[in-house]
DNA sequence: CGTAAAATCTGGAGTAACTTCAGGTTCAAG
DNA sequence: CTTGAACCTGAAGTTACTCCAGATTTTACG
């Protein structure tokens, strides 16, 4: 049995977000000291840490309460599991495209400028008139 | 002269959005009617579409309002959009590299659910596993 | 054992960038 | 003149935390 400061040293969670994620109904209610501090086992610290790996796989909370649940119900089927992956998997995807795209265009941008207004003023700034034009 | 809902139409910019911009300062104040209507000019709509453009090239409020002041002052020079670009260009690379981590994980994950667990029962998938392992 | 420092407690507010809501007022068309 | 659409305001909700103040508990040291 452990305190919150030692649960989150070993799982690299800040504090306040082991409380929040107790507030929220992810995390168990731990056992309590006489005088009203967390206390801990390795069972908790289980399961944070495969709260905390699953966040870093890019799932939202919502996500995550999905899979804790289907970690321990030994009535649903895997193809669930691979389900959420996959729907989090086209999230990424997508998301990676787009930010590729902005990335295409700020690289543009940033070409332009470079080759074509070095010491201009800001309003003849290819890039400003880029964002100022009205047209695309 | 038009009102918020033909502002929003010709921008696709939602009006409680635009509201917002306003109340944040990156709009200005636009004209009232007699019975407190917002009014708009074309003016107004040019700095519209400049947030717009600016927010769909990743820049965050602050940049945007940054990008704006510049745009507008002609004492600034064009490397300050240039370092913007330059800013914002490096917060997206970095979301590109850990979304593509994500992905990479992702992707395992699905590759080695769909060959090694087809239909076993969730304690025993390997999604559920690798969350579940405390390795790693 | 006493005390001081470190750890923990709670409830609430702040962050980004909107979005939604309720309850009321104004505008435009017929 | 009436009615339905558009618009008004201020406040609260969203996500996933993070930070704060002020109080209490625990632990280490002499």
């Amino acid at each position: 049995m452990f305190g919150i400061g030692a649960l989150s040293l070993a799982t690299g969670c800040p504090i306040d977000t082991i409380r929040y994620y107790e507030k929220l109904g992810l995390l168990e209610k731990p056992f309590r000291s006489e005088g009203g501090h967390r206390l801990y086992n390795s069972a908790h610290q289980k399961r944070l840490s495969f709260i905390l790996k699953t966040r870093k796989l890019g799932f939202n909370l919502e996500r995550t309460r999905e899979m804790l649940s289907l970690a321990e119900n030994r009535e649903r089927s895997c193809t669930d599991a691979l389900a959420l992956v996959n729907s989090n998997l086209d999230e990424v995807n997508e998301k990676i495209v787009e930010l590729q795209r902005i990335q295409h265009a700020l690289e543009e941008m940033a070409k332009d400028c470079q080759c074509c207004c070095p010491g201009a003023r800001a309003p003849e700034c290819t890039i400003v008139d880029a964002l100022s034009d009205l047209k695309n």
